[in-house]
RNA sequence: GCGGGUGUGGCGGAAUGGUAGACGCGACAGACUCAAACUCUGUUUCCGCAAGGAGUGUCGGUUCGAGUCCGACCACCCGCACCA
C-alpha cells in the first residue's frame, strides 16, 4: 500500500459511489426511510468551514442511517434570493441573476470535493422560475383560504435615496449608504395571518421532544402568550370619537398604582392629536430612528403630556394624565397602557423624569411599605403582601392577584379577562427586485385580483439596471403594465417581492418531488415528509423554525401537505460556529486593518506568544537581548500584530480559513475529521492550524497501521484475539452511541482510543485485518474516504458506503469485576477491585479492610458506609 | 433594553449527583539521525523535595458526596420580526 495521498484517492472514490448511485435517494417502500437535512446555503459563491462543519454533521447521519438499513434523502439546494446579489449589481455592475447563478456553480464545485452523500439529482435553487412559480402558485391558494391580506406597516425610510432599508441598512440610526437620519415610515403592506396560529404553534412546541429545550423555550417566549385585563378608560378633554381610551395590562391587580396612561406614537388618538404643531414635532421626534426593537427599546424614554385626562375605573374622581410615550408599540395589545412605576421598570424611569407619582401596591411579604428608588418586580408566582389592593386577600401571589383583579373588573364590568400574544403577523412584502414576485394585479375597478394560476410563474424581468437606489421593477417601462386578469382593463402588477423567509419555509417539502408540476406530489411527501433530522445554526432558532412551522399548516390547510408534516422537522439540532483569532495592526491613522491567518507568522518567545506580519522565520531568543526593545521596534515598524481572541470567521475582519486551501493541502478528510473532533457539535469550534495538521497526522497513521496489518504473514498468530475482539465490541458501541447521541467528538475521541489498541495489539492477522475494517467502517461516516480505500484494502466486500454497520457482540461488553474508588467524607482516598455483582455487606467489609482506609481511619470511629454498587464506596466518620 | 445560551489544565474538551481532566493539541524528556524534520516511547492541572494540600468564572446554599441541583453576581456569545 503506498503513501496517504489523498489527491489521489479522494476523487477516486467520488467517482466510484457516483458511478454506483450510491446517494440517488430512492423511493423504496420495503424500507424505513430516513431524511436528513442541513440548513441550505446562501449562495455567497465561497463555502467557509461552518458549512463544512454543517454539512459534514449531516453527512454522518446520512451515511451511518444508510449503513442503518433506511433509505436516505439528503439533498441540497440553494436560497437564492436576497440582498447581496442586488448589492453586487450596484456595486459591480451585472445582473444579480448571473452573479448569484456564477456563484451556485462556483459554491458546488467547492462542496464536490468534500465527498458528501448528497443526491445532487434533487438540486434547485429558489430563484429557479419553476421554484418560485410554486411558491406563487400556494400564495394564491393562501390568499383565496384567507391567510394572506394587506395592511399598513412601518418601515426604515431613506429620505436622500427615497427607498426603503433593511435593519441591517441602518447603522446609528443612518441609512448606510447616504447617511441621512433614517425615519419609520407606514406603507401598504402584504402579510401572512400567522396569528391566526398563534395557539397551536405554541402549544404543538410540546410536541417537539427531539428539539432542544432552548429553541422551544425561546420560541415560547416570542409567540408570548399573555394573560391579562383590557378595559376602556373614560376620557376628558378629548377629541371626539374618543370618549374611551382601551388599555391591556398583565397587571391589573396594580391598579391602585397607576400614575399616567400612555399611548403609542402610532396611536389612532396620536395621529388624531398631530393637527396640534407641538404634538406633530414630537411624535416627528419619536419617528425618528429605525424600526428595529432593539432601536426602538435602547432609544431614550420621551413622552408628551397631551392634556387629555383619563377617569380611573375604580374611582371617577381620580384622573390621570394621557401621555404620548415612545417606548409604547402599537403591535403589542392596544397600544396604549396604564403606568404602574412601582412596579414596572420602564414606567418608572418614565415617572422619575417627568416627576409622575410612585405609589407602590404591594410589598414583599413580611416588609413594610418604603420608599422605592426602583421598581419593584417580583415573579408573579411569589406571594407579597398588599398594600393597595382591591381584590383577592391581603396576602397573596401576584398571579392570584392578577387573577382575582380580573374576576372584580368582570364582576364590576369595567374590565374583562383577555388572553394575547406577542406574535406578529409576518410582514412579506419586501420593496426590492431580487425576490419572488407577489403574484397578483392592481386594477383601478377591481382592486388587487390574484393573477390567473396559468400565468405562473411570474418572472421577474431581465431589463432592469440598479444605477439608481431602489426597486428597479417600481421603474421597469412595460413589466408592470398589465391587463388586469378579472376585467382586462389596463392594470399594474404588485411590485413588492416576497421576504426570503418565504423561500426557506417549505424548500424541504419541495425536496421530496423537485421537478413536480404541483409544489409537492402527494406520494413523495406521504414517503418522505418529515425531515428526520434538520441540523442549522442557533440564529435561525426562531424566525426561519417558527415561519417554517406555520408555513407546514398553511400548506396543509391549502391541500399541499399531509396531516403528519405540519410539524415538518422531526429532530432539530443546532451546530456552533467555526471562529478564528483576529490578526491586526492599525494604521497610520489609527484605524484597524486585519490580515489573514496565511499572511501572518506566530511563535513563542519565552511564555509569550508573538505574531508578526508576513512569512518570516521564527527567531532565535539567544540573539534577541532586550525581548521589550526588541518589540518595540516590531511594533514601531508596524509588523507587530495584535491577537483579538477567537470570532465567528468573517470576511470583513479576515480570520477566515479557506476550505479549499484545507483540501488542497490536506484533503476532505482531513477538513471533516478536524471539524467533527474536539469540540462538542454544538459548541462553538475554534479552527487552528496545528488541529488540522494533527488530524492529517493521525488519518496518515491510520493508513500506515492498515498498511502494516496488510503485510502481516497470513499464519501469524498472537495471544490478543480476545482481548481485541472486547475492544472492538466496545469501540462499536460508543461510536454507535455517540453519533446516535450527535457527540461526533466522543465518537473521534473512541476512534483514537481503538486506533490506539489495534496499533499496539498482539493477535492473528485474521484477528487484526477483521478489526481494521471495522475500524474503517466505524470512520466512514467522517472520512468516507480514506475509509473506502483501508476497507478495499483489507479485503471489504462491495463499497464500504454500501456495507451494513457492524454490530457489538453484547457478550464482550460486560465486565466482570469493577473497581470502585473509596472517599472517606467525600475524598478519594483508595480503590479495591471486586467482583461486579458482589453484594454490600460484602464490599462495605473489604472497603474497610483496605490498607489506604485504614491509615486513613487511623482508629476513628465510622458513623455510616455508602456503597453505589457498581459506582462508589463513601466512608462517613 | 428584552429573550435564550455558554463558562473545567497552557489549548480544544471528557465526566447517568459518585475516582475531575477520557481523547486530542501543545510543551518537556528519551530513542532513531552526522544533524534537523518525520516517526516511536514516556511525562504533563496547580502548589510542594515529599508527606500532603488546593482546584471546574465569582459568592452562597442543598447533599454522605456538587463540574453536574438551587439562589445571587460577573464575563462572553446568539436572537429581537426587512441579514441570511
Amino acid at each position: 500500500m503506498s503513501r496517504y495521498d489523498p489527491s489521489v484517492i479522494e476523487p477516486r472514490w467520488q467517482k466510484a459511489w457516483d458511478e454506483a448511485g450510491a446517494f440517488t435517494a430512492r423511493h423504496d417502500p420495503s424500507k424505513p426511510k430516513y431524511y436528513v437535512l442541513e440548513m441550505f446555503p446562501y449562495p455567497s459563491g465561497r463555502i467557509h468551514m461552518g458549512h463544512v462543519r454543517n454539512y459534514t454533521m449531516g453527512d454522518v447521519v446520512a451515511r451511518f442511517m444508510a449503513a442503518k438499513g433506511h433509505s436516505v434523502l439528503h439533498p441540497m439546494g440553494w436560497d437564492a434570493f436576497g440582498m447581496p446579489a442586488e448589492n453586487a449589481a450596484m456595486e459591480r455592475g451585472g445582473h444579480p441573476k448571473d452573479w448569484t447563478y456564477a456563484n451556485i456553480a462556483d459554491m458546488k464545485a467547492q462542496m464536490k470535493p468534500l465527498g458528501l452523500s448528497i443526491d445532487w439529482s434533487r438540486e434547485f435553487a429558489t430563484c429557479d422560475p419553476d421554484y418560485y412559480g410554486q411558491q406563487q402558485a400556494m400564495f394564491l391558494d393562501m390568499l383565496e383560504k384567507g391567510l394572506v391580506y394587506r395592511k399598513a406597516a412601518v418601515v426604515n425610510w431613506d429620505p436622500v435615496d427615497m427607498t426603503v432599508l433593511a435593519n441591517e441598512q441602518v447603522i446609528d440610526g443612518k441609512g448606510w449608504r447616504s447617511g441621512a437620519a433614517v425615519e419609520r415610515r407606514e406603507l401598504v403592506q402584504w402579510f401572512f395571518k400567522i396569528s391566526d396560529y398563534s395557539e397551536e404553534l405554541l402549544t404543538a412546541l410540546d410536541g417537539l421532544k427531539d428539539w432542544p429545550e432552548k429553541v422551544r423555550l425561546m420560541q415560547a417566549n416570542w409567540i408570548g402568550r399573555s394573560r391579562g385585563m383590557q378595559f376602556g378608560f373614560e376620557t376628558a378633554g378629548a377629541p371626539q370619537g374618543f370618549d374611551k381610551l382601551e388599555v391591556y395590562t398583565t397587571r391589573p391587580d396594580t391598579l391602585m398604582g397607576a400614575s399616567f396612561a400612555a399611548i403609542s406614537p402610532d396611536h389612532p388618538l396620536a395621529k388624531e392629536l398631530e393637527k396640534d404643531p407641538a404634538v406633530a414635532a414630537f411624535i416627528a421626534e419619536c419617528r425618528k430612528g429605525g424600526t428595529s426593537a432593539e432601536e426602538i427599546e435602547t432609544a431614550e424614554k420621551i413622552g408628551y403630556d397631551t392634556g387629555i385626562k383619563v377617569k380611573h375605573p375604580l374611582d371617577p374622581a381620580w384622573e390621570l394624565p394621557v401621555w404620548i410615550a415612545n417606548f409604547i408599540l402599537m403591535d403589542y395589545g392596544t397600544g396604549a397602557i396604564f403606568g404602574c412605576p412601582a412596579h414596572d421598570q420602564r414606567d418608572f424611569d418614565f415617572a422619575t423624569k417627568y416627576g409622575l407619582p410612585i405609589r407602590p401596591v404591594f410589598v414583599a411579604e413580611g416588609a413594610e411599605d418604603a420608599v422605592l428608588d426602583a421598581a419593584f418586580v417580583p415573579m408573579k408566582s411569589e406571594k407579597v403582601r398588599y398594600i393597595r389592593g382591591f381584590a383577592g386577600v391581603e396576602t397573596q401571589t401576584g398571579d392570584e392577584g392578577v387573577a382575582a383583579a380580573i374576576a372584580h373588573a368582570e364582576a364590576q364590568g369595567y374590565g374583562r379577562g383577555v388572553t394575547k400574544f406577542r406574535l406578529r403577523d409576518w410582514g412579506l412584502s419586501r420593496q426590492r427586485y431580487w425576490g419572488c414576485p407577489i403574484p397578483v394585479v392592481h386594477c383601478a375597478k377591481c382592486g388587487v385580483v390574484p393573477e390567473k394560476k396559468e400565468n405562473l410563474p411570474v418572472r421577474l424581468p431581465d431589463d432592469v439596471s440598479f444605477d439608481k437606489p431602489g426597486n428597479p421593477l417600481d421603474r421597469h417601462p412595460t413589466w408592470r403594465d398589465v391587463p388586469c386578469p378579472a376585467c382586462g382593463a389596463p392594470a399594474r402588477r404588485e411590485t413588492d417581492t416576497m421576504d426570503t423567509f418565504v423561500d426557506s419555509s417549505w424548500y424541504y417539502a419541495r425536496f421530496t418531488s423537485p421537478r413536480a408540476a404541483t409544489p409537492t406530489d402527494k406520494a413523495e411527501v406521504e414517503y418522505w415528509m418529515n425531515v428526520d433530522q434538520y441540523i442549522g445554526g442557533i440564529e435561525h432558532a426562531i424566525l426561519h423554525l417558527l415561519y417554517s412551522r406555520f408555513f407546514a399548516r398553511a400548506m396543509h390547510a391549502t391541500g399541499h401537505l399531509p396531516q403528519k408534516a405540519i410539524e415538518p422537522f422531526n429532530a432539530l439540532f443546532t451546530q456552533g460556529m467555526v471562529t478564528h483569532e483576529i490578526y491586526k495592526t492599525t494604521d497610520e491613522r489609527g484605524r484597524p486593518v486585519y490580515h489573514l491567518p496565511e499572511d501572518v507568522t506566530s511563535f513563542t518567545l519565552g511564555d509569550r506568544r508573538v505574531v508578526v506580519l508576513g512569512d518570516v522565520p521564527p527567531p532565535d531568543p539567544e540573539l534577541i537581548a532586550d525581548v521589550d526593545a526588541w518589540l518595540q521596534e516590531l511594533a514601531d515598524a508596524g509588523s507587530l500584530v495584535e491577537v483579538i481572541p477567537s470570532a465567528k470567521m468573517s470576511k470583513s475582519k479576515k480570520n477566515v480559513v479557506d476550505p479549499m486551501n484545507i483540501i488542497a493541502q490536506f484533503g476532505a478528510d482531513t477538513a471533516r475529521w478536524f471539524v467533527m473532533s474536539d469540540s462538542p457539535p454544538e459548541r462553538d469550534v475554534e479552527w487552528t492550524a496545528s488541529g488540522a495538521e494533527a488530524a492529517y497526522k493521525h488519518l496518515s497513521r491510520v493508513w500506515g497501521l492498515c498498511s502494516r496489518i496488510g503485510e502481516m504473514p497470513a499464519d501469524h498468530t498472537g495471544t490478543g484475539d480476545d482481548e481485541l475482539a472486547r475492544a472492538t465490541a466496545r469501540a462499536i458501541d460508543e461510536i454507535t452511541k455517540g453519533i446516535e447521541g450527535f457527540a461526533f467528538n466522543k465518537a473521534i475521541a473512541s476512534l483514537y482510543a481503538f486506533t490506539n489498541t489495534l496499533a499496539r495489539a498482539n493477535a492473528s492477522t485474521p484477528a487484526m485485518k477483521e478489526a481494521m475494517r471495522t475500524l474503517a467502517k466505524l470512520m466512514s461516516p467522517m472520512v468516507p474516504h480514506i475509509a473506502e480505500s483501508i476497507w478495499s484494502y483489507q479485503g471489504g466486500a462491495g463499497l464500504c458506503a454500501q456495507a451494513p454497520w457492524p454490530k457489538a457482540d453484547p457478550a464482550l461488553l460486560v465486565d466482570d469485576s469493577v473497581t470502585l474508588p473509596i472517599q472517606i467524607n467525600g475524598k478519594r482516598r483508595g480503590e479495591i477491585v471486586v467482583p461486579k455483582d458482589m453484594a454490600a455487606p460484602e464490599v462495605e467489609k473489604r472497603a474497610l479492610a483496605n490498607e489506604d482506609v485504614i491509615k486513613f481511619l487511623a482508629g476513628q470511629p465510622v458513623k455510616k458506609i455508602i456503597v453505589v454498587p457498581g459506582r462508589i464506596v463513601n466512608v462517613v466518620v
